[in-house]
Parts: C-alpha cells; structure tokens; sequence
RNA sequence: GGCGGUGUAGCUCAGUUGGUUAGAGCAGCGGAAUCAUAAUCCGCGGGUCGGGGGUUCGAGUCCCUCCACCGCUACCA
C-alpha cells in the first residue's frame, strides 16, 4: 500500500476560554484519527493553534489591565497543558497572533485582490464612545423595536422574546455592555468579499468528490448555494486585537479571514522546525487535506474557506469532517447543573484514556449529536476495557511471569487469525471516522479470547505441575489475543498500548503487528494496567464543576459569557436558540386583561409521585387565598430553593383536572423547557395578591 | 414559515444496493465457574422498526403524508 501523505486539522479553540469536556470530542476524534493514519504507515502531521484575534479578547484584556499578548499567552499554556492532560498530539500548536500567520494572511489577501473579490462598503454600526471601539451585536442591549414586543434588556441582533431579528442600530434604547454608555451610530468603510463570483465553484467543489458529509453538501445546497452569495464582511475598523490590512490602514482583518490562515501558518511553523518544504504540504497534489470541525461553524469551512483556498491556489480539503456537539445526561451542558465539566477539572477526578474511548464508542461519521450518559459511561467503560480486554492479560500474566511465551505459537483454534482478518474491516471503520463500529468489532473479539481462557481454564493446570508446558500455551495465546486488541485499540487509548509494550516486551508501532503472534518473549510482572472507575469520581466531578462555576460567577460577565458556549459559540450569541417560537397572533389590550396575572408566593413546593416533569406548588395570593399549581419545572428547580420566593402566576385560568390533581393555574416562566426554565420574579417592594398590568 | 437532520428493545446504538423467524452492548432474570481489578462463561425474557397510506412477490430499508424532537435561517455566518 502506498504511503499517503496527509495533513490533519482541528478546529483552533478560541483564547477566550479554557477547554471543557465538549471541546474534548473534536480534538478526541481527531488525534485518535491521527494516530490511526501513523500506526497504518502513512506521514500524517497534525496542527492547530490557538484563535487569539477579535473582540472578545481585547474587551478582556482591558477588564484585566493587560496586553493582549498577555492574555493569550496564559491561555496558550493551559491550552497545551489541557490537551496534553488527554494524549492529544499535536505535531504543531501554533497562534494566529504569529508572524507566519500575519505573511500568510497577507499573501491570500493580494491573491484575493487581484481576483477581484474585494470591494468596499459604507456599514452603520454603534460606536460605543466611552470605551471607543465599535460594538460586536452582543456587546448591545436594549429594548426590542418589535412594536408588539418592546421586550428590554435584549441583545443586539434578536429578541430572546419574541424571536424578532434586527440590527443593533434599531434597538430602543441602545447600552453598551461595556460602558454602559448609550451607543451611537457611527458609518465606517468595511471590506467585503464577494463570495458569489465563486459560486459555481463552490457548487462544484461541494457536490463533487466526498470532501463532505452527505447531510452537509445537502444543507449547503439547500441552503446557501440555491440562492445568491452575501457579500462576507472581512474587515473591522480600529480598535481591534488583530492584523492590519495591509493596503487598507485602519482597518484590521476580521478574526474568521485570519483563523482559518492559521492552519496555514501552524503547518508553516511545522516546516520550518522540521526541514519540510511548506508548498509540498499545501501546494501539492500528493497532500490530502482534512479537516475535523464542529458543525457550528460549517460555513466558514465549506465555502469561505475553499473559496479562499482556491483564489490563493492552494490545496483544497480532501475532506471536511464534521461532528454533533457534546450533550451531557441527555441535555445542554449546564454549569448549574454541573455538567459544563473543563478539562483540567475532569482530569482531577478521572483518568483521560477512559473518557478517549467512550467518546470513540459513540463516535459515528455524522453530525449527530453525542451524549455523556454518566452511568453508561462508567459501566461501558469498566465493562469493556477493564471486564474485558484488561482482564485477559490480568487473568493470564501472572502464570507466566518473569518466563517466556512459548516458542511456536499453539493450536488456538483459529482464533488469532481471525481476529487477524477482521483487520481491513475495522481499519475501514477507523478510516471512515466510524470509530463505534470499529469498537464494537474490537469488543466482540474481547469476547471470544475471555471465552476462550474460560474454556482452556489456566487455573485449573496451574494446579498440575506437569501441565505446565500447556498452561504456558494457553497463556501465550490469552496474551497474543490481548496485545492483538491493544494495537486495535491503540490509536484510542495510546497509553495502554505503551504498557503493553512493557508488560510484552515487544514494541507496537505498526498496524501490521496484530497479524503475528509474539513467541519465546519474556513478560514482565503484571501490574494492573488500568484501574475501575467509580461512580463516585463521577460525582465529585460534578460537584468540582459546581464549585468551579460558583467561582466563575464572581468574574467578570464576558467571561461567564464565553464560558457558556461551545467550542466555536465564542463567535456569536447562544441566545438565539431561545429565539424560535413563532410570535403568537395578535391581540388587543382588552385579550390581554382577560388574563389575570397576580404576585403570588411560593409557600409550599413538593416532588409528585410518579412525574416526570411535574412540581406541585402551592401558591398564596395573600389574605390566606391559595392555588394548588402543577409546575413543569421538576428538571430546572429544586422544590426547595423555591418556598419563600415570589413567581407571577395566571390567576384567572381555567382550572385542570391533571393526572395527580386539579391545577388551578400556571406559573410564569420564559425558557425553552427541560432544565432551561427560568421562573420570573417581580421586584422587591411587590406583594402577594397583586396584579401585573 | 423555509431548509437540513433524527425517530429501531428500559438505556446507548448497528442494520450495507429492499429478500429467509429485526441485531449488539449495557441494564433485568436464572444458572456455571472462581484464574482475574466481584472482573468471566452459558441460558432467558423483552421491539406492531414514530403514526397512516402507497410501490413491490417481498420494506426498518424506496415514495407520499402526518406527528414529535434537534439544528440552521446568513452583514458577530
């Protein structure tokens, strides 16, 4: 098989946050990947770097009273620290804010322009005036312009409440996140790509070949490509933590035309430590490109990025691979609920191979996305790693300890070869990113060798002194068939593999060493090679995530800000999800007094037996009038938290006979359901019984 | 609203170009074994493959329709 020569990316993790257990999936799949293609022979370098430029970062370094470079440099060493915490292995991890990246960013720029792709255009955007930089959408709040909403506090592109989208510029009432300061309206000369002179190529690029997943090209094509290109805006006026454009003073390249640049310019850093050619990495055909990256940030990748690629005549991806987010216990990541976990802090708690191959069992080559089941995620892994594939080599070693394998491979029923012959089938697997079937495939093999030591039974000759040549036999195969499945699963959990070798005496740096048997080579005492996890490291992880979050809330807003997203969510406003229930029709005032909505207190909130989602509440209005309440709210509130505190209720509605009782009105609350239920609460200084006009 | 995706055993998921009584792991139940980190092995139960309609000799697999959930809906993309 001829040698490919492939160069891998992740997604560059944003300077504004730490990495968490969510980030973890992509850079997960992608080294385990990485690993995959080394062990199979191939020269694969992998790189990333850390997306340092943009807003967010300068608005930070302000609040801490330093430099930008400051801050990115922190961040850069916890970055390194965390990945390398996980086996993560880059051959490259590089920073946007390099030099490498200004001359790379620079050299696209002028291919650009001489393409012709450039123009330039008069945007209105508010200027906050105290601290002199212009707003990104979400550094504005303010009243929503929607007539029939007016909602407050909203955040500059769409209103949380009635889904209204707008600019910040029409926003009532506009603030400044940062000051304070009322924002004004300031005009400011922007670059613009026009992305539509290469929409045939574009078309092209993402029909043809495989370079994307079946769903992405179909959502592209849907999407975006059925329609005319928008211009992109690429530019953002000064001040801004970023390069300058060259021919254009004043005006810095926008954070999503330099990240990308940075594969380019980490590749670079590559070379030049390593004597490589760069062009032959970028520019050449012999160079398969592939990208692993979340599926929020889709669009940057399958057509700013290639159409960047194309004008400056590199090489274009060989394939984007493009994965679901991270849920944990089937839900959104929550700091309340301890599930927003960073990686420093599950490493704390837990051992990091553990977690590589969970993900890897649930890792399949679309873009749904993966739960982090906590009990499933404790039995699989102590199931199939510790129950099966280490107890071969922990039920056999110590038979053979301190002797030699035995010096022709025995008769093992076949078995070592036919595991041996599933080795095309599960590479496929691993090749086409469909790392749960290839773990299942290694799990069923971890099956027959345990059957096998069953039947052979090695304690029972260990008793008999002259069965000793056979009980050797048996353990030269019970450990063959287990360092067979250790160089399966090497690219998963690369440091059982580095064990293996010291129990086996023998090294594991090819694929192809899972087709011969090992025979007349000493073993090493055992020791064990993996310990159990617990329920309860789980648990104190969990509440360690608590705490850290705790702490969190005394830092500044932007931070808990960044904290909230996903990997690529630090580029825009979570907020919107919020955004989609469809604005009901309209009403008249004389609808809405219909309604009766009254403060009332929470004096008495309990479980119900038997519900899912239910809270009972018992609601006083004052003066000893109460409502008895069924509540939605069982996955968001503790009934506890809630006795004392005033809610606003719909005092005047129909009561209904529930399941587990009457329910003589509702509570009122905004949020999208599940745990994101937020109850609203009038100020201090209303009373119980009093009404809501 | 539009577009994309998902919906298969209690849970997490496989089901390849439509073809014999729909599979795995985990969980549950019953046995065996005791070398091993209470880890293993054997057996059992459990699904009208979201609902309905259609094409076909035959559909979880193709077509239509409805329902539920998730995501996106672009000048922070």
């Amino acid at each position: 098989m001829a040698q490919r020569q492939i160069l891998v990316t992740s997604a560059l993790p944003y300077a504004n946050g730490h990495i968490h257990i969510g980030h973890l999936v992509e850079y997960i799949q992608t080294d385990i990947w990485v690993r995959f293609q080394k062990l199979r022979g191939n020269r694969c370098v992998y790189v990333c770097a850390d997306d340092t430029h943009g807003t967010a970062i300068m608005i930070r370094a302000r609040r801490e009273g330093r430099s930008e470079e400051e801050v990115i440099e922190d961040m850069r060493e916890s970055h390194i620290a965390d990945f390398a915490k996980f086996d993560v292995e880059f051959d490259n991890y590089g920073s946007t804010n390099s030099d490498e990246n200004r001359e790379l960013c620079g050299e696209l720029w002028q291919s650009i322009r001489e393409a012709g792709l450039v123009v330039e255009k008069d945007v209105e955007q508010l200027f906050d005036p105290e601290a002199g930089t212009f707003l990104a959408d979400r550094f504005v709040r303010g009243t929503c312009p929607n007539p029939k909403c007016r909602s407050e506090d909203q955040p500059g592109d769409n209103c949380g409440k009635c889904g209204t989208t707008y600019t910040p510029a029409e926003l009532i009432n506009p603030k400044s996140t940062l000051s304070g300061a009322t924002p004004e309206i300031r005009t400011a000369k922007h670059l613009f790509i026009e992305l539509e002179q290469l929409h045939s190529f574009l078309d092209e690029w993402i029909q043809s070949g495989d370079h994307l997943q079946s769903e992405v090209a179909n959502y592209l094509k849907g999407h975006f490509l059925g329609d005319t290109l928008r211009d992109w805006d690429i530019s953002r006026p000064a001040p801004y933590f970023g390069f300058e454009i060259p021919d254009s003073p004043g005006n810095y390249w926008y954070v999503w035309f330099d990240a990308p640049i940075g594969y380019l310019a980490s590749t670079k850093q590559w070379c030049a430590a390593n004597g490589e050619d760069f062009d032959s990495w970028w520019r050449s055909e012999q160079t398969e490109i592939h990208h692993f990256i979340g599926k929020d940030i889709t669009y940057f990748h399958t057509l700013f990025w290639p159409g960047m690629l194309k004008t400056a005549g590199f090489n274009l991806p060989e394939k984007v691979h493009i994965h679901g987010f991270l849920t944990v216990a089937g839900e959104k990541m929550s700091k309340s609920r301890g599930t927003f976990v960073m990686a420093s802090t599950y490493a704390k708690h837990l051992p990091p191979g553990v977690l590589r191959y969970y993900y890897a069992s649930k890792l399949g080559s679309g873009l749904d996305d993966i739960d982090l089941n906590l009990e499933e995620f404790v039995s699989k892994v102590n199931t199939d790693l510790v129950n099966k594939v280490v107890n071969l080599a922990s039920r056999s070693a110590k038979f053979v300890a301190n002797q030699k394998l035995s010096d022709t491979y025995p008769d093992d029923g076949n078995l070592f070869a036919e595991a041996a012959a599933k080795a095309s089938e599960i590479a496929a697997l691993y090749e086409a990113c469909k790392f749960s079937g290839a773990m299942r495939e290694i799990m069923a093999l971890a099956d027959k060798a345990n059957k096998y030591v069953e039947d052979a039974q090695p304690w029972v000759l260990h008793k008999d002194p002259e069965k000793a040549a056979e009980l050797r036999d048996v353990c030269t195969v019970s450990l063959n068939l287990f360092r067979q499945l250790v160089v399966y699963l090497s690219p998963v959990l690369p440091e059982l593999a580095q064990q293996t070798v010291k129990l086996l005496n023998a090294p594991m740096n090819s694929w192809d060493e899972l087709q011969t048997p090992l025979t007349g080579t000493p073993v090493s005492e055992f020791r064990h090679l993996m310990k159990r996890i617990e329920d309860k490291q789980v648990q104190a992880m969990i509440e360690d995530s608590k705490e850290d979050n705790a702490a969190d809330a005394g830092a500044s807003d932007s931070e808990n800000a960044a904290a909230e997203f996903h990997e690529a969510d630090t580029w825009k406003d979570v907020g919107d999800a919020l955004a989609n229930e469809p604005l009901a029709n309209e009403c008249t005032i004389d609808d809405f007094v219909k309604i009766d909505l009254r403060v009332a207190r929470i004096i008495e909130a309990n479980h119900v037996e038997g519900a899912n989602k239910l809270l009972q509440l018992t609601l006083s209005l004052g003066g000893g009038e109460t409502r008895n309440v069924f509540a939605g709210i069982k996955a968001a509130y503790e009934p506890e938290t809630l006795v004392g505190r005033l809610v606003v209720c719909v005092a005047n509605l129909k009561p209904r006979q529930m399941k587990f009782g009457l329910s003589q009105g509702m509570v009122c609350a905004s949020g999208t359901g599940g745990s994101e239920v937020f109850l609203l609460s009038p100020d201090t200084g209303s009373v119980p019984g009093q009404r809501v006009h």
